[in-house]
DNA sequence: ACATCTCGCAACAACAAAAGTTTCGAAATC
DNA sequence: GATTTCGAAACTTTTGTTGTTGCGAGATGT
């Protein structure tokens, strides 16, 4: 089943945002990311509806981000992506009136509702400023060459 | 995203096969399903494969369990379906040299993997007769009326 | 003013994965 | 030998995501 690549697109997005003078294009984003500028638009909306980034039209526009890292966990932006559901594998209702199927998806279901709540702890617990801190740490450890235009 | 919910469905049919006299034919469990047996057999053919059922041809044939439901964990069948991951939100390795990359990569793996070892060890520690279990203490308290061909 | 850049939005096309269907064959029972 | 039932391959349908195109609106530069 494919997964779902946004959050982790949005978030290494944002932080080179923090980086970089002025503003992102949805154009230079999409090739950082290896897709085209609408996708971009598309997904960048939630976090521009939930007031994390700020777009501005014209020349020198695009986007920047209104607030700082430390204000921004990653459970934020999984919620101004939608709040998209985390699982792959789920229930099914075939019967809702069969007490297997009921005795089944209880089981599922609170071990699921468990790893959910323990992700939602552990990305409300990481700011994006924690993962700047993180990229700073392996940049002074090893110097490495950024490759792509927005260092 | 979808969900697949094929484990659901096995843990459900496997405790209903339980229940009844001799075999289940693709055809019964697909009805139960709502599907139909071509999907059941595919389906089915992991559980077969890892020695949980085994299937007859011919007039009386269909599938067995083959061994008791008190041997078998919710994560054998999660692994008998073919281990699928279990989560529909992933990483993304667009630029793999790109430390921002890898520390947002870094955080969401730890994250994840967590969650899994979590799903993991609450699928392990549920056996089959503990589902049949929780079915008989809800069958107990209200009596309700099964709607469908295997009861 | 006018050209250019950039986002916003909607409609459409392309693609991928899962599920469902069809068809044939093989083995077992009646 | 007829019928039941699984096994497997090929094909179609469905569904959701992603990518594309096109037009309009607002902002900036000349
Ligand atoms: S994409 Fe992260 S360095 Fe270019
Ligand atoms: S499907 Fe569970 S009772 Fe019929």
């Amino acid at each position: 089943m494919r997964r779902d690549s946004r959050l982790s697109r949005m978030l290494h997005v944002l932080i080179h945002m923090d980086r970089i003078e002025g503003a992102a294009t949805s154009d230079q984003i999409a090739q950082m990311l290896g897709t085209n500028p609408v996708v971009v638009r598309r997904t960048m909306a939630g976090l521009r509806d939930d007031g994390y980034v700020h777009s501005e039209k014209g020349h020198g526009g695009g986007w920047v981000l209104t607030r700082p890292l430390s204000e921004i966990t990653m459970l934020d932006i999984h919620r101004a992506l939608g709040n998209p559901g985390f699982f792959a594998v789920g229930v099914a209702i075939d019967h809702p009136e069969c007490l297997v199927e009921q005795a089944v998806n209880s089981a599922l279901g609170s071990a699921f509702e468990a790893a959910e709540n323990l992700l939602i702890g552990k990305f409300a617990a990481v700011t994006l400023a924690d993962l700047a801190d993180d990229f700073d740490q392996r940049m002074a450890q090893i110097t490495a060459e950024p490759n792509c235009e927005l260092t």
